[in-house]
DNA sequence: AATGAATGAGTCTTCATTCAT
DNA sequence: TATGAATGAAGACTCATTCAT
């Protein structure tokens, strides 16, 4: 009785049309600059009848913001599954990172724009959302055979920090998002001089 | 810089303090979070007092942000001033760029916090005040000597991107600013592996 | 009773609950203060459901007006039946209407609490309901042994007056309710003052 | 500079009627019943300036609440001033009572009229005004010399709570507030039964 | 007999802005 | 220069009620 298949379905019906109007308002405008009327509208609603699927805006967030954990994560863990070569992972798992958020994901491009100090009542949530994904990275990272005196939290947080900044300047049409995962890696990776040699790659201490 | 000149300083006295106080809560809470009321308090006036000095909010954040164009791009064009070495120069310029950033501008927090389409009226002289600094890098990397193959303009992207995003996550206590610039150009100038590999780069310490 | 039993019986089913319900959620909180919601989900159902049972929340209210009325007046009757002596009828009264409000039915506390003119589209229905049971206060002050200047209508208003604003301040923990009624009745029969004589006792007109 | 006695005194110069607004029409409706537009249409202006004057719905209860306790306070206080007889001065007392929440002061009506527990956000300040003014009662109550089993604390609580319900029946029209006042603190000090009983009293008039 | 879904009118509140003084 | 006062448009949210199923 209200859990008949056919009736669950039903019962979520609008959910999902909801979550993805959020979603997809949430990542092109942030978090504040999107009202509860925008999101409403693009789902043929009122604003009120928001209410009856989800509690508050912040709920709405929460939601979206958990979805989009869920499938970045997925695919991130995905791409790296068949790969033994961490550097091949870690070129995999960036290029993960950017398809998704870049082209593919409102749900993950919100996680990554709107930052949780902006929603305080659910702060705390939205960072542990944030840093499940995150540690991936930090896995991934510590795979990587460097040398010793390298600061791999820096590491991380420069890949990061350049991939997340995609998003305010990748349009359509730049360069393909596999070339810039590819860059950023091995911009990483490999020395960028031409090998011309000992001055070059030699480091003074 | 004439007429009454004591009427003329008195003008202008407090648009300094006015500005101040709106760099400062727009780098700590973003445009949008910023009220006129916010800024009108931490100076001592009323809100509608504000409109004697700035014709609007949008007005306000355009001054801060010309401001903190003319402040980063000096800091940094000082910081490369001496140095020939294009790596040297680059270096020179991250740790610049950081430190007006995260330890010393409010202005250029700005710049880099509140992005142009937050403010469609002056999203176009917004972007235009950003080239003006950003284009600093293009030249500076145009300069490096990189192999052939490399896409310079990713390449300023991922170290611009990575950079930009320390505001996220850097907090006074996190490493020396002058560590991470160095950490960040370095990342990039040389390889990462240990030198197991012959064909890519002896690094001698 | 009648018809199909068994249906009769089971459409009926969820109205009892549902009137206790309310008058517990009117009685705790009021009538403005408590929402369908709260009825419905103190029931298990949902708000629609509701409307299956009552027209509205006006209905819902004025059911349990009448509920409240029938439950305090019969309990007051009875409290009275036996008895002879008027001042101890007063006294029975008074004991069987502060225990009804107090302790015994939320039926009869939303009786106490929720004024007639809350509710403008039912005020007069209301009233009526109430006068039905307050005047049985007339009757009973009615039969009391009185000098003749005492104005027996402002008597029933002090003696209402003060029971029924024991619902602002009585905790369970407080005297018990039996004493409360004794203490009201006895602060008016006797006299409050040592006996100390004559010049107390005298009252000059 | 903005405080010269002309703009002080013009400085307040809304928040008076406002005041009153919100005074009568919360005595009259209760607090929730009460909206910001009904108050500020009342004074002539749109509810956001309203804001102005008040950070909140709650604030101007409170103020309101404040000032009534003040004047309910300075009523009862020059009312028991030159008299001495403690009986006397329970009459007077409870006749300011009356008369300031029947005839005279929005304010003090709404006092008795919204219950601290309404606005749960401000319960404790309004708890405490009301005991600082009901206080006053108690030192009324204990200077009367009264037999040793008077329960001297559920004196207070009939006399009060008679009181305050009279705001439920009182019309202008009824008796007026100076025989109530007075009817209500006879009943209490005087047996009510004809002197047929020497053992309870003798009264004569 | 009840539910899922929605409505629409209304609530308090916020805030950039205006303007007479 | 600045203020007091107000505006008006918008924002998130509430809730009694409706109705097809």
């Amino acid at each position: 009785m209200g859990t008949h298949a056919g009736t669950a379905q039903r019962t979520n019906n609008r959910v999902k049309p909801l979550l993805d109007a959020a979603a997809s308002q949430f990542a092109a405008k942030g978090y504040r600059e999107t009202t509860i009327r925008d999101i409403a509208t693009a789902v043929g609603m009122l604003p009120g009848s928001v209410y009856y699927h989800f509690a508050s805006k912040q709920a709405l967030l929460l939601a979206v913001y958990e979805e989009g954990v869920r499938r970045i994560s997925s695919r991130l863990d995905e791409s790296v599954a068949g790969e033994s070569d961490p550097w091949q992972k870690l070129r995999n798992a960036t290029e993960a990172h950017l398809e998704t958020i870049l082209d593919q994901s409102d749900y993950a491009r919100v996680m990554i724009r709107v930052m949780p100090e902006q929603v305080p009542d659910i702060e705390l949530d939205l960072i542990h959302l944030r840093s499940d994904y995150e540690d991936r990275f930090v896995a991934l990272i510590d795979a990587l055979p460097l040398q010793e005196d390298v600061d791999r939290g820096l590491l991380r947080l420069m890949l990061l920090g350049a991939s997340n900044w995609t998003q305010i300047w990748y349009r359509a049409g730049s360069a393909p998002v596999h070339d810039i995962a590819q860059a950023f890696v091995d911009f990483l990776r490999l020395p960028l001089m031409p090998d011309t040699a000992d001055e070059v790659t030699v480091r003074e201490c």
